[in-house]
DNA sequence: CGCGGTTTTGAGAATCCTCAAAACCAGTGG
DNA sequence: CCACTGGTTTTGAGGATTCTCAAAACCGCG
């Protein structure tokens, strides 16, 4: 996979000893919940799912979106309390890792462990451009914004099913991501198909201009090339 | 210190060996700028900051706070290219240390490396918790939010000189933190000061009613307890 | 065919925005 | 000591965006 980094054999030596199995995880179900302490960590191998916190009223903010590669639980294991929740939006695999062994990782390859900060300095910035968009971006930029984002990281980790990629979300979680109403968003994402941006069907949303909704959205795309793997 | 934790002899013999030297930074100065490549990384001693983006056209969002313990300019270090700017608030002392030996302190001192990825998954803490305020809360219980976390901060690191702590922000930092206008924000601003929640005096805000304000936005505070500086 | 979840539409209302101007305030130079 | 200046806060008013409520249409599935 091109989009990843290479490994010395020590490192793949440990990463396999670390794992601790896998997991199969259905559509709709919940990964992890807010206020737990999770003895585990995640990798995803497959599937598409999302963070996201509540208000006491049951008002929901979605965070970010993971898909393979990505992390889950990391906060978790650092911090002790999860302070999100996290739900699969297909059915996924996960790499199931001891938060224990977290000290040893860091103890014995050192890289692994620079790995895992740039995991989560690039988790902040991803964080940092949703909040930019949230906060300063209209409700059509920010939801061309939002598609243009999903689209790039699933193409980045070739999710590229041979035509455009179809991206497994209701319209109440982009209105949920992007901190708007349900009807006000249907609205928005209707305006993105009449101008031919992107296509709404097998409840899903699928990519057709990225340049469009990238110009529209005022966004330079996520600058990246290599990552690392956990 | 007692928000801080205890070192051992080694690590601070390399955090001083680390150290490079000593910033002042007038108020207003611009620490980092996006785009830009720094060869440091920087924590802060004393003084307060601020991370932000900008659009285009001008709109500019802030994405956090900083002030003493905090560090600043990881992202840069560990992804190459700052994404973000960071601005003074006040006169600041910053403790510089070259990015070069990052991958030295993961290498012969796990634990401090442990201790940054610690100190990137709290950022995260907060920024999703931002997040939740922007997309979810309205005008005054955001308000009121901003103001009792940046408040809990400032008190966890010691700033109450004796009496209360004075946030050095002016209500266009508060719009611009908050995703609002500078006039809706100073009428939100003025309804939390006839509720006797806070007082803005001397160009800057001061917290009154904590429990209130925490009340008022549905927030439960940053559970925490102490934490690693580097 | 009926059901639950999702999308769509319409309409009135609330929140929040922009524009514009005044008030205030600390610092500066005459 | 006072006028002037630039930055910040305050106020008013009309307008745009976005929200809520309500209901209908759609759609895959048992």
């Amino acid at each position: 996979m091109p989009a990843f980094r290479e490994f010395t054999k020590q490192e793949l030596g440990f990463i396999s000893k670390f794992k601790k199995g896998e997991l199969a995880v259905d559509k709709g179900a919940t990964v992890l919940v807010e206020g737990s302490h999770s003895a585990h960590l995640y990798t995803v191998l497959s599937g598409w799912a999302f963070r996201y916190k509540l208000l006491p009223d049951g008002r929901r903010q979605i965070l970010n979106y993971l898909m393979p590669g990505d992390l889950i639980g990391l906060q978790g294991s650092v911090m002790g309390e999860m302070q999100h929740s996290v739900e699969a939006l297909s059915t996924m695999l996960l790499c199931v890792f001891e938060r224990e062994h977290l000290h040893e990782l860091y103890r014995n390859h050192p890289g692994l462990g620079y790995d895992i900060t740039w995991i989560a300095s690039r988790e902040e910035r991803m964080l940092d451009e949703n909040l930019l968009s949230v906060g300063r971006r209209s409700a059509i930029e920010r939801a061309a914004y939002l598609i243009a984002f999903i689209g790039s990281r699933a193409r980045a980790v070739g999710l590229n099913g041979k035509s455009s990629i179809r991206i497994p979300i209701t319209q109440q979680h982009i209105a949920d991501t992007l901190g708007l109403s349900l009807v006000h968003t249907n609205k928005t994402i209707r305006k993105l198909m009449e101008r031919k941006l992107i296509l709404w069907r097998d409840g899903g949303c699928e990519v057709v201009d990225n340049e469009g909704l990238k110009q529209l959205a005022r966004w330079e795309g996520l600058g990246e090339d290599r990552r690392p793997l956990i």
